[in-house]
DNA sequence: GTTCCACTGGAAGACTAGGTTT
DNA sequence: AAACCTAGTCTTCCAGTGGAAC
């Protein structure tokens, strides 16, 4: 029943972009100057998760060496690249050139150097989800290079600046902006159907079920993604040749979910702990947290350092965090509610 | 209004793991 | 082998915040 897995796949981008024309030539209009071998200046590209910015970004970027043979690129996500020295070395890894660097003993500043001397064709950076950088050092140092064409990607313009000093603040002023605006019920559904054509049997789905489907999603396609993606696999599991309305019902908490258990699973043995704690308590007052962590694992950590998860684990959206100082409460966030209009939710 | 208290989160330095040089 | 790098993690220290008690 499913024909191309990739097509359901996270990261996966299309040949044909539904509903971002607009969006694509301002892009591609931006970055221009690196066709003639100029420096372009950075784009900045926010809206709500799942609204198609990647998705735009990787496209225009992928056309653009497809037109032009004197064009480099390289993609990172600053989620998982948070540091200045793992974001410069992805974006040397792009050029080829980390063949000798290692992790621990290489200094940031022979990394710069490196790029500093890249004498290849204009390099475009995407950086993605480029608020969840630690420091905005990778921004300053990118920024400075001539070689380098920056498009930022985050949710809120407000947060990309926030770590960002008076001086690369103003000089990122200057950029471009694109606003992605979350997707309509009908613009979701032909995406669907986009999806569908490709990556099922004819028959799989009906444009009901997309329409239900977009719907759950609330304008958010990479939920609307995982949730056909689930209920194509429980299909084919259950070799009922299509999928039923009941595996469609089942599928919809389970896509929610999915991005959710997998920031579970990158957690790490004592931030799992702390988790389980608050998912224990249901909602839980600080002191209590602290007292019943350091009651459920050995050797636990700091007070200061169970904080530093617990903000961790808020980026994630996997707890919530209520109340200013003294009256402060954590609860666990549950994936499988109707999305919130409120809440950020950002994830790749 | 003042003091107390619980809590947060920034800054600076110690510690750890991995890697290189002597 | 030992001495010396560095990035990343964790701890120590503490200023700041806002509610509650006095």
């Amino acid at each position: 029943m499913i024909v191309d897995a990739r097509v359901l796949r996270e990261g996966f981008v299309p040949s044909e972009l539904e509903h971002r024309d607009g969006e694509v030539d301002h892009l591609s209009g931006v970055l221009e100057p690196v066709t003639r071998g100029e420096p372009a200046g950075p784009a900045i590209i926010t809206g709500p998760s799942g609204a198609g910015k990647t998705c735009v970004a990787r496209y225009t970027v992928e056309q653009l060496r497809e037109q032009h043979l004197d064009v480099a690129s390289q993609y990172v996500n600053c989620w998982q690249n948070y540091s200045r020295f793992r974001t410069l070395y992805r974006v040397l890894e792009g050029l080829g050139k980390t063949v000798d660097i290692h992790r621990r003993s290489t200094p940031h500043d022979e990394l710069l150097e490196r790029l500093r001397e890249y004498e290849g064709p204009p390099c475009v950076v995407v950086l993605d989800e480029a608020d969840q950088l630690e420091t905005p050092d990778a921004l300053y140092d990118l920024h400075s290079l001539d070689g380098f064409s920056l498009v930022l990607i985050a949710n809120r313009e407000a947060d990309l600046f926030a770590g960002a000093d008076d001086r690369l603040a103003s000089r990122l002023q200057g950029s471009e902006r694109i606003q992605f605006d979350r997707y309509g019920l009908d613009e979701l559904t032909a995406i669907l159907r986009a999806r569908a054509r490709r990556g099922l049997a004819a028959d799989a789905v009906t444009t009901d079920q997309l329409r239900t489907v977009a719907d759950a999603a609330a304008g958010d396609a990479r939920v609307a993604i995982s949730i056909l993606r689930s209920a194509a696999r429980h299909a084919e599991r259950a070799e009922t040749g299509r999928i039923t309305d009941a595996i469609l019902d089942a599928a919809v908490p389970a896509g929610r979910s999915a991005v959710h258990r997998k920031n579970i699973e990158t957690l790490t043995p004592h931030q799992r702990a702390l988790y389980d704690v608050i998912a224990e308590a249901g909602t839980i007052d600080p002191s209590s947290l602290y007292t019943a962590y350091r009651d459920a694992v050995d050797d636990p950590k700091t007070d200061r350092t169970v904080r530093n998860y617990l903000s961790k684990m808020v980026q994630y959206d996997l707890v919530e965090a209520e109340g200013a100082s003294s009256d402060r409460t954590y609860r666990v966030v549950d994936p499988t509610a109707d999305a919130r209009e409120t809440t950020s939710g950002n994830q790749s």
